[in-house]
DNA sequence: GCCCTGTAGTTGCAATTGCAACTATGTCCC
DNA sequence: GGGACATAGTTGCAATTGCAACTACAGGGC
């Protein structure tokens, strides 16, 4: 990732993935620190209670977290074990399974959201103000709905 | 990460997670399929041939990779045994090690950044304007800088 | 010079990930 | 209804990663 540049764009790109890698960190150590589970928990945790039925298919998660379908199968292994969320038949398809959060799962979403979220203000949206962070929003909304019609 | 939250930067870091997750996903599979090796490899060939020394000390390396000591290591061993890089004894201080790029690791990552940048402007440029570039270049390196200043 | 503490890099081991099978079921078409 | 083909999810295996020792050397105080 060129850094001398003089393409703004590549400069984005440069600084991008350099600030996803230490945030990412960074994160990662608070949770852990706080013998709390690791983003991607509180990810599939998140991405279950904001639906209306508290479940989805497992391939519809690994799309919402996305994570490939044999990562969401270890993923939801564990945390099953961990009784954050049950996995079942699925009624209409024979071949499908659904994961669902628990109560446990729920209470532990919410256990780690203040960590989760001193650490987003601190780090990420301390830096960004609100004009900032709507339009950062939004472009990279536009590349996720790109990438994702990319390959419908 | 919340999704219906109104607060604009919480909805930021939302997007900025799943976007960073498909973008990288992208990218990587771009050049496995081309029989190109990871993005970590291009990370610290750019990074090496970016010092004008052409080589840097192993923590240095691991730092402006943003990659643990112990990643630094073996990624090193895969590139030094695949003749992209070769390390030596420091000069100056024993117990250090240099890592310096040879020309095979320079010809390889010239032959990466046409695809690189390639992938680079159709998933995440092509939906920046000059101006959004700009202001999201200097948004993150402030968050880095603010990182690296953390834990000096 | 010698000891004590700190730093650089590596390595063992366990956990996680990715890819390529593999099984079971659904869907289409005859 | 039966077979071909696609899809859902899981699993084996190899590769990568992270953490906690561990070794080797540096630097300061005596």
């Amino acid at each position: 990732m060129p850094v001398a540049t003089p393409d703004p764009r590549q400069r984005a790109w440069a600084r991008f993935v350099t600030a996803q890698a230490m945030l990412l960190e960074r994160i990662e150590a608070a949770f852990a620190e706080a013998d709390l589970p690791p983003l991607a928990w509180y990810d599939v945790l998140w991405i279950l209670e904001s639906e209306e039925k508290g479940w989805l298919r497992m391939a519809d998660l690994a799309r919402k977290a996305v994570i490939s379908r044999s990562n969401v199968t270890r993923l939801s292994d564990r945390m099953e074990q961990a009784g954050l969320v049950a996995r079942s038949d699925c009624p209409v398809d024979g071949r499908g399974t659904v994961c669902a959060l628990t109560a446990k799962g729920r209470a532990l979403r919410a256990k780690m959201w203040p960590l989760y979220k001193k650490q987003i203000e601190s780090l990420f949206g301390k830096h960004l103000d609100a004009r900032e962070a709507e339009s950062l929003a939004a472009s990279f909304e536009t590349m996720i709905q790109s990438m994702k019609e990319e390959t419908p």
